[in-house]
RNA sequence: GCGGGAGUAGCUCAGUUGGUAGAGCGUCAGCCUUCCAAGCUGAAUGUCGCCGGUUCGAACCCGGUCUCCCGCUCCA
């Protein structure tokens, strides 16, 4: 049913110039989409809608557009370059994968925790009656494991800093550690698998250096925090926000538009005083899922996702899902991300990144509060959601794609209803006197019925037919997407009831 | 990466035991002048995903490869 539903969404973003396969004459590269005529301004649209949320309605708020390369320290600080980074190992039997490190240190614990368990039992019997002899072999035994540990660790780090991929195996198959799933230890080689694509900067051979594209754009806010809090006066809290692509080379990239390798993120860094982040977390969730909602879309198709695993920058976080038509995915994150990238970029970089508070006289790292929001997620979640194919009395079928009136690729259409009478003369005239403030589509072919259902098809919120009555009392027909109703109105108010149709302030 | 499914016109899909490619919808032009995919006439559009093999001959059989969908896996 909604695997049905999918194709039918990807087959229409195709069919109507929304989305296309990046590469498509030369079959495709894998997990990289084009927005078409009518999905780039949809796109533009959301950004839009995003961007008046965050800059517009918060005075403490201001944008950044950083660049995409960064200086390579950026992704050391950052802990990607650790985090992105991981040696991968298949189980030929199981068809299993896993992190070769991960492997080993599971092993390692597992030895830690058979020597724990072997010591207490001892201390246990000589506790209640000392034995010399078992004092001196559990002695023994400890060390033994202890030396067998320190060596695995040593040996392991050795490995992962030299990234000896060749030493990750050896020491696999030399302690003879198996799969968990087939108790096997027929293993394939370990692979590299760096989620950040490397290229190089430079022209010239020798001076290139490997840079990364970056798999983030907080970080460039993160870099600029300084200038930002300089040269714009900035109080904490304040943010910034940015709209950018970022890049990951993901093992598997799949879902459509949902994991590409090249997607784009709306991110805003909110920067507060240490000990408020539980405030300003609490804050951010309740206001991010406030802007969702101002859409329209059916609130059961949103809920929270708590993290219980965090990442390596966060002391709290949690997604705003979305139900896609392949289930419940992350849309949006909201993370409290501590003090950890602004003072790592301090350490790394040696420059001092703080904020002076005059009132209480004192100097700290700000804590940051992230939104961060897949902006192909969430053209594809209000995609989705829009596409409806409706029943009609008459038994006939209507596709319409109901986007959210604001978001619209096209705002309105004119249509003659025939082409001739001095019709299409009004129309274009009409046409003319608006396309430089909406996006507005002329269309003077075929039936209205038919024309009416093309608009349905991109989801064109309004049509507006010249009509004969038109040159009597100079009224048209406004013909509403969602309703298929129609009214009428002097062509003179067409212009005042766009805008107040599209006033963004009746949304925000 | 593993397993399953698929790829023929813009979309949805036919295509018989192997004999040089079709329909519907859409698109374009014209007629008609009509308020919900109307009708009529005409037209364009394909290296049958790609490469190779078998064959007199391949959309069809075989091998490889690319891409997409699903499951597993992965996912700051």
């Amino acid at each position: 049913m909604s695997e049905e539903k999918f194709k039918k969404i990807i087959s229409h973003a195709k069919e109507y110039g929304f989305i296309f396969q990046s590469s498509e004459i030369y079959d495709g590269l894998s997990a990289v989409y084009d927005y078409g005529q009518n999905g780039v301004l949809l796109k533009n649209n959301i950004k839009n809608y995003w961007w008046k949320s965050m800059i517009n309605m918060n005075d403490n708020i201001v944008g950044l557009d950083s660049a995409i390369f960064s200086h390579p320290i950026t992704w050391k600080a950052s802990g990607h370059l650790d985090a992105f980074n991981d040696p991968l190992i298949d189980n030929k039997d199981s068809k299993k994968r896993y992190r070769a490190d991960n492997l080993i240190e599971d092993f390692i614990e597992k030895i830690q925790s058979k020597l724990n368990k072997e010591v207490s039992k001892n201390e246990k019997r000589i506790g209640e009656k000392f034995d010399l002899n078992i004092f001196l072999s559990t002695n023994e035994r400890a060390k033994k494991y202890n030396s067998q540990i320190n060596d695995l660790k040593l040996r392991l780090n050795k490995a992962l800093n030299d990234d000896n991929l060749t030493e990750l195996k050896q020491i696999i198959l030399d302690n003879n550690i198996l799969c968990p799933i087939s108790g096997s230890c027929n293993w394939t080689d370990v692979k590299q698998f760096n989620l950040m694509f490397n290229t190089k900067f430079g022209a010239s051979l020798e001076s290139s250096s490997d840079l990364y594209l970056r798999p983030e754009t907080a970080q460039g806010i993160f870099l600029n925090y300084m200038n930002v809090l300089k040269t714009g006066r900035m109080k904490i809290p304040f943010g910034i926000a940015q709209i950018g692509k970022a890049f990951r080379n993901e093992i598997i990239a799949r879902q459509f538009i949902f994991r590409m390798r090249e997607f784009e993120q709306m991110e805003m860094q909110f920067f507060i005083k240490p000990g408020e982040q539980k405030k300003w977390y609490e804050f951010w969730k309740e206001t991010r899922m406030k802007w969702h909602l101002s859409l329209g879309i059916n609130q059961d198709k949103y809920r929270f996702h708590n993290h219980e695993k965090l990442a390596h920058y966060a002391d709290a976080a949690c997604d705003i899902e979305f139900e896609f038509p392949f289930g419940f995915k992350e849309l949006e994150g909201i993370h409290s991300r501590t003090d950890f990238d602004l003072s790592n970029h301090e350490k790394f970089s040696s420059k001092q990144i703080k904020y002076f508070d005059p009132f209480d006289q004192e100097k700290y790292t700000p804590y940051v509060i992230e939104t961060s929001i897949g902006l192909d997620r969430m053209f594809l979640a209000v995609f989705s959601e829009s596409l409806n194919i409706e029943k009609l009395d008459d038994g006939t079928e209507r596709t319409v794609l109901k986007i959210p009136i604001i978001l619209a690729s096209n705002k309105c259409a004119i249509l003659p209803l025939v082409k001739k009478d001095g019709l299409p003369e009004i129309a274009t005239n009409l046409k003319d006197k608006l396309k430089l403030k909406y996006n507005v589509i002329y269309d003077e072919k075929d039936a209205i019925g038919k024309r009416y259902r093309r608009q349905d098809a991109i989801g064109t919120p309004y049509c507006i037919t010249i009509d004969h009555q038109t040159n009597q009392d100079k009224t048209v027909t406004i013909r509403e997407r969602d309703s298929m109703k129609q009214k009428r109105i002097s062509i003179d108010n067409i212009e005042s009831f766009l805008s107040k149709s599209f006033d963004i302030s009746n949304w925000l």
